[in-house]
DNA sequence: GTACATTCCGTACTCCACTACGGCGTCACC
DNA sequence: GGTGACGCCGTAGTGGAGTACGGAATGTAC
Protein backbone atom coordinates (compact mmCIF):
# COMPACT_ATOMS: atom_id res chain seq x y z
CA UNK A 1 0.00 0.00 0.00
CA UNK A 2 1.21 3.57 -0.79
CA UNK A 3 0.84 6.12 1.97
CA UNK A 4 -2.23 7.43 0.54
CA UNK A 5 -4.13 4.56 0.45
CA UNK A 6 -2.76 3.68 4.76
CA UNK A 7 -4.27 7.01 5.42
CA UNK A 8 -7.46 6.15 3.74
CA UNK A 9 -7.64 2.89 5.52
CA UNK A 10 -7.21 4.30 8.63
CA UNK A 11 -8.83 7.44 8.23
CA UNK A 12 -6.25 9.52 9.06
CA UNK A 13 -4.72 12.89 6.36
CA UNK A 14 -1.41 11.55 5.25
CA UNK A 15 0.69 14.58 6.56
CA UNK A 16 -0.60 13.09 10.24
CA UNK A 17 1.07 10.12 9.21
CA UNK A 18 3.96 11.80 8.29
CA UNK A 19 3.79 13.64 11.53
CA UNK A 20 3.49 10.28 13.42
CA UNK A 21 6.96 8.99 11.71
CA UNK A 22 8.19 12.06 12.92
CA UNK A 23 7.87 11.09 16.32
CA UNK A 24 8.49 7.56 15.87
CA UNK A 25 5.18 6.17 16.53
CA UNK A 26 4.67 4.41 13.10
CA UNK A 27 7.94 3.08 11.27
CA UNK A 28 8.84 3.98 8.25
CA UNK A 29 9.79 0.95 5.51
CA UNK A 30 12.88 1.61 3.66
CA UNK A 31 11.84 2.95 0.98
CA UNK A 32 13.18 0.79 -2.26
CA UNK A 33 15.50 2.18 -4.87
CA UNK A 34 15.09 6.00 -4.82
CA UNK A 35 11.30 5.88 -4.59
CA UNK A 36 7.55 5.34 -2.77
CA UNK A 37 7.69 3.31 0.30
CA UNK A 38 4.83 1.06 0.49
CA UNK A 39 3.01 0.07 3.83
CA UNK A 40 1.81 -2.91 5.03
CA UNK A 41 -1.46 -3.23 7.20
CA UNK A 42 0.05 -3.73 10.75
CA UNK A 43 0.63 0.17 9.84
CA UNK A 44 -3.41 0.66 9.46
CA UNK A 45 -3.67 -1.14 12.61
CA UNK A 46 -1.31 0.81 14.24
CA UNK A 47 -2.77 3.92 13.40
CA UNK A 48 -6.39 2.95 14.46
CA UNK A 49 -4.68 1.68 17.74
CA UNK A 50 -3.35 5.48 18.08
CA UNK A 51 -5.88 7.37 17.38
CA UNK A 52 -8.51 5.03 19.48
CA UNK A 53 -6.29 5.46 22.63
CA UNK A 54 -6.55 9.30 21.70
CA UNK A 55 -9.76 9.28 21.75
CA UNK A 56 -9.75 7.39 25.62
CA UNK A 57 -7.57 10.55 26.36
CA UNK A 58 -4.15 9.46 26.00
CA UNK A 59 -1.73 12.44 24.51
CA UNK A 60 0.54 11.13 21.70
CA UNK A 61 3.42 10.52 24.79
CA UNK A 62 1.28 8.21 26.45
CA UNK A 63 -0.03 6.32 23.34
CA UNK A 64 3.94 5.78 22.51
CA UNK A 65 4.39 3.98 25.78
CA UNK A 66 1.24 1.84 24.86
CA UNK A 67 2.74 1.17 22.22
CA UNK A 68 5.66 0.36 23.82
CA UNK A 69 4.14 -2.53 25.39
CA UNK A 70 3.48 -4.16 22.19
CA UNK A 71 7.01 -3.57 20.80
CA UNK A 72 9.07 -3.79 23.43
CA UNK A 73 10.74 -7.25 24.58
CA UNK A 74 11.53 -6.39 28.28
CA UNK A 75 8.07 -7.93 30.42
CA UNK A 76 9.35 -6.48 33.67
CA UNK A 77 8.95 -2.38 32.81
CA UNK A 78 6.71 -2.64 30.31
CA UNK A 79 4.35 -4.61 33.22
CA UNK A 80 4.90 -1.41 35.82
CA UNK A 81 3.70 0.74 32.73
CA UNK A 82 0.88 -1.66 32.31
CA UNK A 83 -0.26 -1.44 35.95
CA UNK A 84 0.20 2.40 35.62
CA UNK A 85 -2.18 2.70 32.85
CA UNK A 86 -4.59 0.35 33.70
CA UNK A 87 -5.00 2.42 37.03
CA UNK A 88 -5.26 6.08 35.11
CA UNK A 89 -8.33 3.74 32.91
CA UNK A 90 -9.86 2.30 35.68
CA UNK A 91 -10.41 6.18 37.72
CA UNK A 92 -11.33 7.36 34.35
CA UNK A 93 -14.39 4.58 33.74
CA UNK A 94 -15.55 5.69 37.66
CA UNK A 95 -15.94 9.00 36.04
CA UNK A 96 -16.88 8.25 32.96
CA UNK A 97 -19.92 6.41 34.60
CA UNK A 98 -20.48 8.86 37.30
CA UNK A 99 -21.28 11.07 34.54
CA UNK A 100 -23.39 8.96 32.87
CA UNK A 101 -25.66 8.57 35.79
CA UNK A 102 -26.15 11.90 36.17
CA UNK A 103 -27.09 12.45 32.17
CA UNK A 104 -29.32 9.56 32.45
CA UNK A 105 -30.82 11.28 35.43
CA UNK A 106 -30.95 14.75 33.78
CA UNK A 107 -32.66 12.99 30.89
CA UNK A 108 -35.32 11.39 32.90
CA UNK A 109 -36.22 14.47 34.64
CA UNK A 110 -36.50 15.82 31.36
CA UNK A 111 -38.98 13.06 30.02
CA UNK A 112 -41.03 13.40 33.26
CA UNK A 113 -41.56 17.05 33.24
CA UNK A 114 -40.20 17.67 36.58
CA UNK A 115 -37.13 18.66 36.65
CA UNK A 116 -36.51 21.21 39.29
CA UNK A 117 -35.82 25.21 38.15
CA UNK A 118 -32.22 24.68 38.63
CA UNK A 119 -30.94 21.19 38.63
CA UNK A 120 -28.19 20.03 40.65
CA UNK A 121 -26.02 18.67 37.70
CA UNK A 122 -22.87 20.23 38.79
CA UNK A 123 -23.64 19.99 42.97
CA UNK A 124 -23.86 15.86 42.35
CA UNK A 125 -20.60 15.69 40.32
CA UNK A 126 -18.54 17.84 42.90
CA UNK A 127 -20.36 16.25 45.66
CA UNK A 128 -19.06 12.89 44.42
CA UNK A 129 -15.33 13.99 44.84
CA UNK B 1 -13.76 34.27 48.37
CA UNK B 2 -10.82 35.63 46.86
CA UNK B 3 -9.95 34.46 43.32
CA UNK B 4 -6.82 33.40 45.29
CA UNK B 5 -8.54 31.23 47.45
CA UNK B 6 -10.39 29.77 44.74
CA UNK B 7 -8.08 28.71 42.38
CA UNK B 8 -6.38 27.09 45.62
CA UNK B 9 -9.52 25.27 46.46
CA UNK B 10 -10.28 24.08 42.65
CA UNK B 11 -6.39 23.41 42.31
CA UNK B 12 -6.26 25.54 39.13
CA UNK B 13 -4.07 28.53 38.39
CA UNK B 14 -5.84 31.68 38.98
CA UNK B 15 -5.02 32.45 35.63
CA UNK B 16 -6.88 29.84 34.13
CA UNK B 17 -10.09 31.01 36.16
CA UNK B 18 -9.70 34.44 34.36
CA UNK B 19 -9.45 32.61 31.33
CA UNK B 20 -12.71 30.40 32.27
CA UNK B 21 -14.19 34.05 32.49
CA UNK B 22 -13.44 35.12 29.64
CA UNK B 23 -14.64 32.26 27.49
CA UNK B 24 -17.42 32.44 29.68
CA UNK B 25 -17.38 28.99 31.20
CA UNK B 26 -17.68 30.77 34.65
CA UNK B 27 -19.73 34.33 35.31
CA UNK B 28 -17.55 37.23 36.89
CA UNK B 29 -19.23 38.19 40.18
CA UNK B 30 -19.60 42.17 39.99
CA UNK B 31 -17.13 43.67 41.45
CA UNK B 32 -17.63 46.20 44.30
CA UNK B 33 -16.62 49.46 44.02
CA UNK B 34 -13.37 49.95 42.36
CA UNK B 35 -12.12 46.21 43.86
CA UNK B 36 -11.56 42.86 44.52
CA UNK B 37 -14.48 40.52 43.35
CA UNK B 38 -15.63 37.82 45.97
CA UNK B 39 -16.71 34.29 44.89
CA UNK B 40 -18.90 31.68 46.30
CA UNK B 41 -18.39 28.05 46.66
CA UNK B 42 -20.28 27.39 43.50
CA UNK B 43 -17.70 28.79 41.03
CA UNK B 44 -15.34 26.40 43.47
CA UNK B 45 -17.57 23.89 42.21
CA UNK B 46 -18.10 24.94 38.49
CA UNK B 47 -14.28 24.84 38.56
CA UNK B 48 -14.30 21.33 39.35
CA UNK B 49 -16.67 20.14 36.93
CA UNK B 50 -14.62 21.80 33.82
CA UNK B 51 -11.63 19.85 34.97
CA UNK B 52 -13.49 16.51 35.36
CA UNK B 53 -15.04 16.67 32.01
CA UNK B 54 -11.83 18.12 30.87
CA UNK B 55 -9.74 14.90 32.02
CA UNK B 56 -12.91 12.43 30.43
CA UNK B 57 -11.78 14.13 26.82
CA UNK B 58 -14.11 16.96 26.74
CA UNK B 59 -13.30 20.11 24.94
CA UNK B 60 -13.72 23.59 26.83
CA UNK B 61 -16.13 24.04 24.12
CA UNK B 62 -17.87 20.81 24.76
CA UNK B 63 -18.37 21.57 28.30
CA UNK B 64 -19.79 24.99 27.82
CA UNK B 65 -22.63 22.40 26.40
CA UNK B 66 -22.48 20.24 29.22
CA UNK B 67 -22.84 23.41 31.19
CA UNK B 68 -25.74 25.61 29.37
CA UNK B 69 -27.58 21.69 30.62
CA UNK B 70 -27.19 23.29 33.92
CA UNK B 71 -27.77 26.86 33.40
CA UNK B 72 -30.10 26.83 30.67
CA UNK B 73 -34.00 26.99 31.61
CA UNK B 74 -34.94 24.70 28.06
CA UNK B 75 -35.62 21.23 29.20
CA UNK B 76 -36.54 20.43 25.11
CA UNK B 77 -33.09 21.30 23.61
CA UNK B 78 -30.84 21.10 25.93
CA UNK B 79 -31.99 17.51 26.43
CA UNK B 80 -31.05 16.50 22.63
CA UNK B 81 -27.59 18.14 24.02
CA UNK B 82 -27.90 15.42 26.44
CA UNK B 83 -28.91 12.69 24.83
CA UNK B 84 -25.97 12.79 22.41
CA UNK B 85 -23.47 13.34 25.13
CA UNK B 86 -24.48 10.29 26.70
CA UNK B 87 -24.25 8.59 23.57
CA UNK B 88 -20.82 9.69 23.70
CA UNK B 89 -19.80 8.95 26.85
CA UNK B 90 -21.41 5.50 26.14
CA UNK B 91 -18.96 4.85 23.30
CA UNK B 92 -15.62 6.24 25.36
CA UNK B 93 -16.99 3.53 27.96
CA UNK B 94 -17.28 0.62 25.34
CA UNK B 95 -13.28 1.56 24.45
CA UNK B 96 -11.98 2.08 27.60
CA UNK B 97 -13.36 -1.40 28.78
CA UNK B 98 -12.03 -2.53 25.85
CA UNK B 99 -8.35 -1.16 26.54
CA UNK B 100 -8.97 -2.23 30.48
CA UNK B 101 -9.13 -5.65 29.38
CA UNK B 102 -6.53 -5.63 27.37
CA UNK B 103 -4.50 -4.35 29.33
CA UNK B 104 -5.11 -7.18 32.31
CA UNK B 105 -4.37 -9.67 29.45
CA UNK B 106 -1.03 -8.37 29.03
CA UNK B 107 -0.44 -7.73 33.08
CA UNK B 108 -1.60 -11.46 33.25
CA UNK B 109 0.59 -12.86 30.29
CA UNK B 110 3.47 -11.04 32.06
CA UNK B 111 2.98 -12.96 35.33
CA UNK B 112 2.72 -15.90 34.07
CA UNK B 113 5.70 -15.38 32.20
CA UNK B 114 3.95 -17.20 29.07
CA UNK B 115 3.44 -13.62 27.25
CA UNK B 116 4.93 -14.76 23.93
CA UNK B 117 7.37 -13.22 21.87
CA UNK B 118 4.84 -10.11 19.95
CA UNK B 119 2.06 -9.80 22.12
CA UNK B 120 -1.28 -9.07 20.15
CA UNK B 121 -2.16 -6.20 21.55
CA UNK B 122 -2.66 -3.99 18.50
CA UNK B 123 -3.96 -6.60 16.46
CA UNK B 124 -6.63 -7.28 19.51
CA UNK B 125 -7.75 -3.67 20.10
CA UNK B 126 -7.68 -3.05 15.99
CA UNK B 127 -9.94 -6.48 14.90
CA UNK B 128 -12.62 -5.39 17.90
CA UNK B 129 -13.47 -2.65 15.12
C1' DG C 1 5.25 10.14 -24.05
C1' DT C 2 2.84 13.37 -21.80
C1' DA C 3 -0.72 14.89 -18.57
C1' DC C 4 -2.23 14.21 -14.00
C1' DA C 5 -2.24 12.32 -9.61
C1' DT C 6 0.64 10.97 -5.72
C1' DT C 7 4.86 10.93 -2.95
C1' DC C 8 8.43 13.10 -0.82
C1' DC C 9 10.40 16.69 1.96
C1' DG C 10 10.96 20.75 4.71
C1' DT C 11 9.15 24.77 6.67
C1' DA C 12 5.54 27.40 8.31
C1' DC C 13 1.06 28.17 9.95
C1' DT C 14 -3.19 27.11 12.92
C1' DC C 15 -6.01 25.95 16.90
C1' DC C 16 -6.68 24.85 21.63
C1' DA C 17 -5.75 25.43 26.32
C1' DC C 18 -3.27 27.44 28.93
C1' DT C 19 0.93 30.15 31.19
C1' DA C 20 3.93 34.05 31.69
C1' DC C 21 4.82 38.85 32.03
C1' DG C 22 4.60 43.59 33.18
C1' DG C 23 2.49 47.32 35.20
C1' DC C 24 -0.61 49.13 38.20
C1' DG C 25 -4.12 49.16 42.19
C1' DT C 26 -5.55 47.60 46.72
C1' DC C 27 -5.65 45.38 51.17
C1' DA C 28 -3.85 43.51 55.56
C1' DC C 29 -0.60 43.74 59.19
C1' DC C 30 3.05 45.57 61.82
C1' DG D 1 2.00 54.68 56.75
C1' DG D 2 4.82 51.60 54.32
C1' DT D 3 5.87 47.21 52.48
C1' DG D 4 4.80 43.03 50.58
C1' DA D 5 1.34 39.76 49.04
C1' DC D 6 -2.43 39.47 46.30
C1' DG D 7 -5.81 41.11 42.63
C1' DC D 8 -6.75 43.38 38.02
C1' DC D 9 -5.84 43.78 33.14
C1' DG D 10 -4.05 43.22 28.53
C1' DT D 11 -0.85 41.19 25.56
C1' DA D 12 2.36 37.77 24.35
C1' DG D 13 4.44 33.28 24.50
C1' DT D 14 4.25 27.96 24.98
C1' DG D 15 3.32 23.09 23.94
C1' DG D 16 0.62 19.58 21.83
C1' DA D 17 -1.35 17.97 17.72
C1' DG D 18 -1.88 18.51 13.71
C1' DT D 19 -2.66 21.12 8.81
C1' DA D 20 -1.18 23.77 4.84
C1' DC D 21 2.00 24.87 1.30
C1' DG D 22 5.24 24.73 -2.32
C1' DG D 23 8.33 22.58 -5.20
C1' DA D 24 10.74 18.50 -7.00
C1' DA D 25 10.41 13.55 -8.17
C1' DT D 26 7.99 9.52 -9.31
C1' DG D 27 3.93 6.51 -11.01
C1' DT D 28 -0.19 5.55 -13.89
C1' DA D 29 -3.53 6.04 -17.52
C1' DC D 30 -4.51 7.27 -21.90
Amino acid sequence: MTIGQVAAQAVVHVETIRYYQRLGLVGEPPRPLGGIRHYDAKTVARLRFIKRAQQLGFSLDEVRNLLALEDGQSCRETRVLAENKLGVIEQRLVDLRRMQKLLKTLIGECDSGKRPRSCPIIATLTAAD
